[in-house]
DNA sequence: ATCGAAAACTTCGATATCGAAATCTTAGCA
DNA sequence: TGCTAAGATTTCGATATCGAAGTTTTCGAT
């Protein structure tokens, strides 16, 4: 089994490698094969996808947090703005951080801040030309290594994984666990 | 399409809306359909998933990043140790951090360091037995989650599932994005 | 109408992470 | 052998994040 011998150079064992080294690992340690295989390969897509985003995005002089921002404001706000607390949450950030990274992405001008006319409580979150710019930029250089990554795939390969995924994100919410 | 009224309590949009907002966002600002739809899928469950994790793993008192550090050794220990860079490069982290973060975990006797023989210049990470049995527990924690989230798929359903997921894994492999 | 509890954001102190410089070891070459 | 370049880890200063406490506004009950 073992096939490699990592004390030179050969440190790069490949993706499919690790990949499969890790199903393993888990099945070993008690996991189901059939769910361990799927998780592992999610995991391990979207990893790998990450890496190369901030990368892209360090182009931009943007991180992954301000991404996440942009991507969320992007996506909502022809309807409504959001609040700082509701992107922490949607980030998976602590609302303090948020504070900060909002401070930083309004010194850019990127997003821009403004009282909540009924509750001024609150602080609704805009996007700016600038920042919608970026968002968009980000979005092309993002597709040209999303579209890699799918090419050895079908169209029809594509519609079907997608469905499947699709039905496993629909049952996302019916879950117990939140 | 503005179907919900988000002023009140419901701010919870369910995880398959705000998946059908995404792909359409990415979609309007130049992305292509078939690509986005299995980039954003995959995303958003590595996303969920990945919350659900950080729930579990403070039950044990791990972070994510101690987790992946736990997870990497698991896998890769029986034939050989690694050293703190290769765990710094594998989860995506400083090597200072890496230093850190190992510091912590030695401390919590979760991992050893021992010294290369073959290179003094080298530091060896290995799991003790308490690393070990933490993993273990983890494992089962997890598979519990990760179960209840495929839940909905049939096994055939699974296995095509993975399958499909395999071959881009083995084409990450071919990308010249490195 | 007023008071107290809850909500939303920010400030504050502590910890984790990063990138660069520093230290020590190994490898190659004259 | 001796010397220089490269590699691996740790140390150091700066920045980002977290959780808790603080401030202001809103909502509900008396």
């Amino acid at each position: 089994m073992t096939t490699r011998r990592s004390t030179s150079k050969r440190t790069a064992p490949t993706a499919q490698d690790e990949y499969r080294a890790d199903v393993a690992a888990y099945v070993a340690a008690g996991g189901d094969e059939s769910v361990q295989r799927v998780i592992t390969a999610v995991h391990g897509l979207a990893r790998k996808l990450d890496q190369w985003y901030s990368r892209q995005l360090a182009d931009l002089d943007l991180s992954a947090g301000e991404w996440a921002v942009l991507s969320i404001l992007a996506r909502s706000n022809e309807d409504e703005a959001l609040t700082p607390s509701q992107l922490a949450e949607a980030t998976s950030v602590a609302p303090s951080s948020m504070t900060h990274r909002l401070d930083r992405m309004a010194q850019r001008d990127l997003i821009a801040r403004a009282a909540d006319p009924d509750n001024r409580t609150r602080v609704l979150i805009t996007l700016t030309d600038e920042g919608w710019a970026t968002f968009k930029a980000a979005v092309r250089e993002s597709d040209m290594v999303e579209s890699d990554v799918l090419g050895p795939l079908s169209r029809g390969q594509r519609e079907d994984l997608a469905s499947l995924l699709e039905v496993l994100i629909a049952g996302l919410d019916e879950a117990p666990h939140v």
